[in-house]
DNA sequence: TGAATACCGAGTAATACAGTTGGAATTGGA
DNA sequence: TCCAATTCCAACTGTATTACTCGGTATTCA
């Protein structure tokens, strides 16, 4: 039940972007550095979120990403999902197109399942983007 | 964020088991064949189970396992973290020993993974195996 | 024109997962 | 008393996933 490292830079990545956004386009590599991550992993990162519509891009020098929403309306949940794919714990309770065995039907367990799917998804959706922008010290590089 | 197939496997198994529990032992080798495990493979999981107290065993011919307790004390939440381990979705925030790094007081994003966390552990120690025996149909191999 | 950037697809090393295998110890029943 | 059925245990192994790296192209600002 572990998040992966999309999941987890990833969010971090758009934290750091959040705080610096005022500023114009940001550059993955300033963002690599600040939160000591890999700026061509960030990459890979950013291509999701852009395809998600989170974020968009300014090409060339000078450019960098941008938030393509005010933060307040961008959901940890939606970011998480977005690099993660669904946070159901399993594939036959996926919110899309649960992958059907052949005891679907009749399977007690998937009331677990279905139940830690949905607990997930609430708590992160009840977070944004914003919510921990207020939280983090501007000041500092430590969030 | 998906479970293990030692999750998943345990839980069935543990089902299997509270429902068959008041025939006498139950062999791995007959709740492999119900759920179509592999009986090497429960092996491994029933080891973990015993340990944490779940169940007890019967060596010997004619052996096999008995759960240790009433099925409605044990919550589906003790089960999955025995086989899982913690469900914390991060390292950092780990219920026991949090593995801490050199931001850890001032992460932001803790608060999301202690929410998750939170809200896992939540769900799933909300349901005990007795609820589910319930909900299944004794009679259908179907759960 | 050149440096700085995003964009893209493929490649790769390390790790974790999902088992398998081979055996030893125990016990009930023929 | 011995055999078959079972738990118990510790390696071992193939496969898939993860977490990147690498090399190159396209774009844009100064």
């Amino acid at each position: 039940m572990k998040l992966s490292t999309k999941g987890r830079y990833g969010l971090k990545a758009m934290l750091d972007l959040a705080i610096h956004n005022d500023q114009g386009p940001v550059a993955l590599k300033s963002i690599a550095e600040r939160q000591s991550l890999s700026e061509n992993y960030l990459e890979q990162l950013f291509a999701a979120l852009r395809k998600a519509g989170h974020v968009r891009s300014v090409r060339g020098a000078q450019g960098g990403y941008l938030l393509s929403k005010n933060p307040d309306s961008i959901t940890i949940g939606s970011i998480l999902r977005s690099l993660e794919g669904s946070l159901a714990p399993v594939d036959c309770v996926l919110e899309n197109e649960p992958h059907k065995c052949d005891r679907f039907d009749d399977c007690v367990t998937k009331i677990v399942w279905e139940k830690i799917r949905d607990s997930v998804n609430e708590a992160v959706d009840s977070i944004t983007l914003g919510d921990l922008v207020k939280k983090s010290n501007k000041d500092s590089v430590l969030y």
